[in-house]
DNA sequence: TATCAATGAATGAACGTTCATTAACTTGTA
DNA sequence: TACAAGTTAATGAACGTTCATTCATTGATA
């Protein structure tokens, strides 16, 4: 673990505000990776963050409130990305588009390991707890919606005859999530590499005049 | 929660050890489920199993161990019912077996919630805990490479000039377990029916002369 | 009667939360 | 500019709760 401050040192009233609400999410982050979801303690947290272990009821009054704003945190990073490059659909073609969406969900910062751990331990945890199922099931809505439309549109273009845009949007999302678990479980035998690889011949197969293998 | 005993009546020494180990991994499951992996007490457990506080640490030692003989019962099955598929190789052809696949990754028995909740815990905590990793990385491997020896006979037998047959299975497994976790995040808005839909127009797109939309 | 599965009250460790105290920073006054 | 009074972020010891584990006791079976 390495610290997100400086140091322990004798400057307080440092930071503003949310600062100190990011480094505390960023700490809960590795100790999610590090020891589960299931297994942090305030301690852990705490001292990852090279604070005191008061810190994190003041900013957020409870534990659970910081794993849910972590897991927020998450969320959001991902699919703003996602909505980043969709915004540039007028000055690109469907092609790129595509490209940049697999160039995305098997880049570093999206597959990086902590990241992974954060999903994969809410969404263990979803089916008992309806916070975190609501913020889950509301990120994959978004990201459905916004790859079906551009589907949509590439289906139109190649005037394919296969599966409707729904399901090819089920069917990437899927295998991206899928091929991120492969990521977290076999980290030796497998990487983003060889991910992006599997995902690309699903777009390959199911619009061959859009992207080759 | 349901009972899976008649009641914690006063019959005592009634079940050989066995029997009274795989009660309690049900009992397990149920609580995953219903709890969620993280949030299980002993307590919860030997009630729904409609026993006594003690009878875990009798049987298993250890919550620990209980947890993880848990994951290794669900991993079992989940084996066994494939190699049970492929056993039949020799009787059938190629497109039955992977029409038995299909029926078996998206049947009722292996979507279970119960079951699902448990996958998923469990990949929840891999990242940090090695001996979940370690169970579910073998699961893994052993899943591919039976896979990966009916896909190869698949590409020769029909001369598919596509990805490889490890790529291929790669994304099939990856689409399922992403379907998985669709059926667990969103119960209301998909079932199995839609996800096998999803699954079979990926083997579609890879397998045409093997299997229609 | 001897054996042993099963029980559940008791134990002690781990953990989240509280809050009195400390110290950094701001504002008001001369 | 200097300094006092006021404000609030940050600290961490103490508290109360929760929970896994233990083990003396119970009672069914052979």
């Amino acid at each position: 673990m390495t610290k997100t401050t400086a140091s322990p040192s004798r400057k307080r009233r440092a930071m503003p505000k949310q600062d100190r609400r990011i480094q505390l999410i960023k700490a809960t982050i590795s100790c999610i990776a590090n020891k589960g979801l299931s297994n942090i303690t305030m301690a852990d947290i705490t001292t990852e963050a090279g604070l005191s272990l008061g810190i994190v009821n003041l900013h957020f009054q409870s534990k659970n409130n910081l794993l849910v704003e972590t897991l927020r945190f998450v969320v959001d990073e991902y699919n703003e990305g996602q909505a980043k490059i969709l915004k540039k659909r007028s000055t690109k073609t469907t092609q790129e588009i595509l490209e940049d969406h697999l160039a995305f969900d098997f880049s570093a910062k999206v597959c990086q390991k902590d990241k992974l751990a954060v999903w994969f331990g809410f969404w263990g945890e979803a089916k008992s707890r309806p916070t975190y199922q609501k913020i889950c099931a509301e990120s994959d809505s978004a990201t459905e919606s916004s790859i079906s439309t551009l589907f949509q549109e590439i289906i139109e273009e190649g005037n394919y005859q296969g599966p409707d845009a729904d399901t090819v949007t089920k069917g990437y999302t899927a295998i991206v999530e899928g091929l991120w678990l492969d990521l977290l479980i076999t980290p030796a035998a497998f990487n983003r590499k060889n991910a992006k690889r599997v995902a690309r011949a699903y777009l390959a197969a199911m619009f061959p005049q859009h992207i080759d293998l």
